[in-house]
DNA sequence: TGAGTTATGATAGTAATACTATTATGTTCA
DNA sequence: TGAACATAATAGTATTACTATCATAACTCA
């Protein structure tokens, strides 16, 4: 595991930034602990500044709203995930174990080394688990998306489907599948622990196997092999 | 189609029951029409009263804030869904010919004819697109759930799953691919609109045959059949 | 018909939110 | 040593998310 990794992501997503400073880090840091523990409705630069002993005028100068804040934590998660699949998969040149990897990754991205001390993971994770769908659920998508915005995800998607290409090059839906991977991960996560009549699978504690099982069997029956 | 049918909402979404009177049918037409507009997080109740030549005051007697309002449309929507896949698939016995309609009725909902005059369908299949995750990623979700504010999908879910089952006694996932069906649905139409990179479907306008081609191939893939 | 009940409108008010602006203080590094 | 800059401290504004009160219109039922 690499010590010091630094994350790229757009400049847009902030004003100054936060990687950079001491203060920058701490806004990161608090940010991703208090909105998991009141939600991002209840999540205000306010009491973010009073959690982490700062005031409301500098978080202010780091990101442009809370809603920009949970786009950067977003692009950080997906640039995060992309960076352990990428190391997961460094050696592996079977597709079909790519795949697996990456589906292991998707469902156990909490459970890696932390790479970075000012970002808890396994608390980010189960953010974007609930509150990442309203990154891009806004008027706003459009404009931001051509601001490239979403671009991590968006490599992420299709990194993804060419690794489902080079498996079936004739199937009509990898970027369908590969989002559909994704988004089943948080999902149905999510399903199991609040709305458990929503899926089959059961989850305890971040215990996320049957999960990867299903997706497993989600891509390989759509690729058309019984055993990968 | 019936005229004048009545959506049996849980109790609990609303103060008072907006369809009783002349008043809550006009809350729940401007919302529907103002929440599409400028969307969720933008919508009042003040600019709501505003539009509906009301007071922010009587919107309040009917509902308890805009997150219940949103849970009581996602309701109506779904209780909606599950009339219109009852009606259609009325006298079909042969449960892959239901499922094929089923899937053709998620993503047509909006086409159909209007069954209520002061409910746009096609609107609210938008807003319930662009808004409807919104719903359940809350910190309230589990207090909800028990209240049964979130019955009406769960019930339609339950009722895909059995014809999933219906088709193949043994899938281990039947609730898992249905609601994966739905969201899909919702997901694929919001992806080709704002950020296709993310599928393989192209929908224009209301037509979003492509997306039905796809759940199609998807649904009898996973259940080991080629050709309805 | 008329008294009582209820729905709505009109208005006001409060605490919190989502910012912007200003000034003071400390720190850095040339 | 001083210029440049980051942060803290404080204040202020418009909007949001409500709650409360009172007047009036409409309905109802005896």
């Amino acid at each position: 595991m690499a010590v010091g990794i630094q994350i790229t992501l757009n400049e847009r997503l902030y004003l100054r930034d936060p990687q950079q400073t001491a203060l920058g880090k701490k806004i990161i840091k608090h940010s991703i602990l208090l909105i998991d523990q009141i939600g991002f409705e209840s999540f205000t630069f306010k009491k973010l500044a009073q959690a982490m002993q700062s005031t409301e005028a500098s978080v202010y100068r780091y990101f442009e709203n809370k809603h920009m804040l949970l786009l950067y934590l977003v692009s950080w998660f997906w640039e995060w995930v992309n960076y352990l699949i990428d190391i997961n998969t460094m050696n592996i040149q079977n597709p079909k174990h790519r795949l697996k990897i990456i589906i292991s990754t998707l469902c156990f991205a909490s459970k890696e080394n932390p790479s970075i001390e000012y970002v808890n993971e396994s608390v980010l994770h189960r953010l974007i688990i609930a509150e990442g769908a309203k990154s891009y659920h806004t008027k706003s998508v459009d404009d931001e998306n051509k601001e490239g915005l979403f671009l991590n995800y968006k490599q992420l998607v299709d990194k993804v489907s060419g690794v489902i290409l080079a498996i079936r090059p004739d199937f009509a839906y990898p970027h369908a599948l590969a989002s559909n991977l994704f988004e089943m991960a948080n999902n149905h996560i999510y399903f199991a622990k609040h709305l458990p009549r929503l899926t089959d699978v059961s989850v305890s504690g971040e215990d996320y196997e049957e999960v990867e099982t299903m997706l497993e069997y989600l891509a390989f029956t759509m690729l058309g092999i019984s055993e990968a």
